[in-house]
DNA sequence: TGACTTAAGTCTGGATGCAAAATATGGCCG
DNA sequence: CGGCCATATTTTGCATCCAGACTTAAGTCA
């Protein structure tokens, strides 16, 4: 995990996250090349893989940008996640085993302890972040279809994955876990329908805790598309 | 369109899917360098993206292999086609315009012009492939959405489209023509319900016509589960 | 005989040089 | 003075070379 590529993808990666490099600028590879000391493959490669993730805008022959998103945009990809989501705790609802349901209450166990007891905000963001992802990741695992769970991180709008880790306060945390949890129950009746219902109000309540967050803000222009 | 990444992209995945690289083969880059006829660069360029797209599995230090398809990944995958595809109509409904309907159904006229005319069912086959193509990157085009439209692409399972490509017959041409006039309707109606509907019925029977290695009259097929 | 070690061979990951395309610059003409 | 065309520079795309990792196979020892 150390080579070359990811290397470069993590620190490009970080630096849109941190808008170091801002919306609808221009990437140079020569520029990147000296930003992360490798050669230019390695961060061809990187740029290309940011480009399956959303986070960067590639044409022929005329480079790459960071990627604009719009508030269109960005609620469609929800929309779009909300589906797929839906689908995954589907098929996990009818593959699921008593170990993995106890797994998963494990996780949201843990979740409320950390809920209760983790006084730093930016501490319980980032603890949260965490078991947050390593839910959802066993819930893609007990799915079982690699095809689909390669895709979700397509449907992970960038700007949305940065504003969280600031604007998560415990009421938030809080109602999520509640959200695992009921999940959790459905899952343990082998009920999708129940399953699908919560995994959808959980995504649409992570895109208005977004929307509203969300400062006003002025971006860059997008090159043509 | 003419650049070596793109040449050696469509001939690997042509080989993929006419079988000439079987499920679970290795993928040499030399040997692909030798196919394509380009050098190593474009070939490793070809491979990632068909990685991305789930054509291939890639493994550190180690190579690509042909991924292979389970029973179950295909129907789960037609799944969240079929969910990918609803979103999509829906965006369709609320945003086409005029020239947009027009454009659609005159898709859908000349299909039935080709359906009533070609007498050669290989080259039914060819031409309705070639419009039905043509119909969905439409779709696709007035959604406006490239994040979501260029996802999917790893929502076609390969061994589907070669298939089908041998298995439409007539009817069933003729059935899937009748499904795009359904959605003409419910998009000049601005019916994003009926559209949804009327493709997901579209995806299902597509699945079952796959599924079954023949063509299926029934429009309205049972959920997948 | 079988398993482990080790060394040779093969293949992928990374770096660099070169060619072509795109962009930027400057001069010319209207 | 402004728009257009030609040229120069920059930047991307492709090819090739080198190094390191993995695979394979032979050989040795238990």
């Amino acid at each position: 995990m150390t080579n070359a590529s990811d290397i470069a993808y993590r620190i490009i990666r970080k630096s849109i996250i941190d808008g170091d490099l801002v919306q609808g600028e221009k990437i140079s590879e020569e520029a990147m090349v000296r930003l992360c000391d490798v050669s230019r493959t390695p961060v061809r490669d990187a740029l290309r893989q940011l480009s399956f993730e959303g986070y960067v805008l590639q044409r022929k022959n005329q480079g790459a940008w960071v990627k604009s998103w719009s508030d269109e945009e960005v609620k469609e990809v929800y929309e779009a996640r909300a589906r797929m989501e839906g689908l995954i705790v589907r098929l996990v609802a009818t593959k699921i085993s008593d170990a993995g349901l106890a797994k998963l209450a494990t996780n949201t166990d843990d979740m409320a302890r950390v809920i209760a007891h983790e006084q730093d905000p930016l501490a319980l963001a980032e603890r949260f972040l965490g078991l947050n992802r390593e839910f959802h990741d066993q819930l893609y695992e007990i799915a079982n279809n690699p095809r689909l769970s390669d895709l979700m991180p397509a449907l992970s709008p960038p700007p949305v994955v940065h504003k969280t880790a600031k604007n998560f306060n415990r009421d938030r945390v809080q109602q999520s876990n509640e959200d695992h949890r009921a999940l959790v129950r459905a899952f343990s009746k082998s009920d999708a329908n129940w399953a699908e219902s919560v995994v959808k109000s959980h995504i649409y309540a992570a895109y208005v805790s977004y929307r509203d967050g969300m400062p006003t803000t002025v971006m860059a222009t997008p090159p043509l598309e």
